[in-house]
DNA sequence: CATCTGACACAGA
DNA sequence: GTCTGTGCCAGAT
């Protein structure tokens, strides 16, 4: 797979603790990127959906977004993680939220 | 609240 | 190798 982008998308998806949720322009900031929809776009493509817990991420305006399985089946793994969910959507976006740290070589 | 445009990476022709 | 279309989106109007 040379799909290098894809593979810090998932990556990226393994540093997310659970009961924590991230957006999917975290994760495009972090791969220090605005290709969020790219990010999307990897999970979708993504087999290992069950190994790669891209349940986790959701959009930045705090609804779930759309999942290969359904977006009620993304809600309900969500809410197994502990995420109040409420209206399709998170009820504590900022609560729940998880910021990747800035892992890159910042040699300032 | 609804709708349109913007930005980026990947797949197909 | 280049062009077009699209996608688990974001932000502004």
């Amino acid at each position: 797979m040379s799909t290098h982008f894809y593979q810090r998308c998932y990556t990226l998806l393994e540093q997310i603790p659970k009961g924590k949720v991230t957006t999917y322009a975290e994760i495009a900031k972090a791969l220090d990127s605005k290709a969020y929809q790219a990010v999307g776009s990897a999970m979708a493509k993504n087999k290992l959906l069950i190994i790669r817990p891209c349940h986790r991420v959701i959009r930045s305006d705090g609804y779930i977004g759309e999942y290969a399985l359904g977006t009620d089946k993304k809600i309900e793994l969500l809410l197994q993680e502990g995420i109040e969910i409420v209206d399709g959507r998170v009820y504590d976006l900022n609560k729940f939220i998880y910021t990747f740290k800035q892992q890159s070589n910042n040699t300032l």
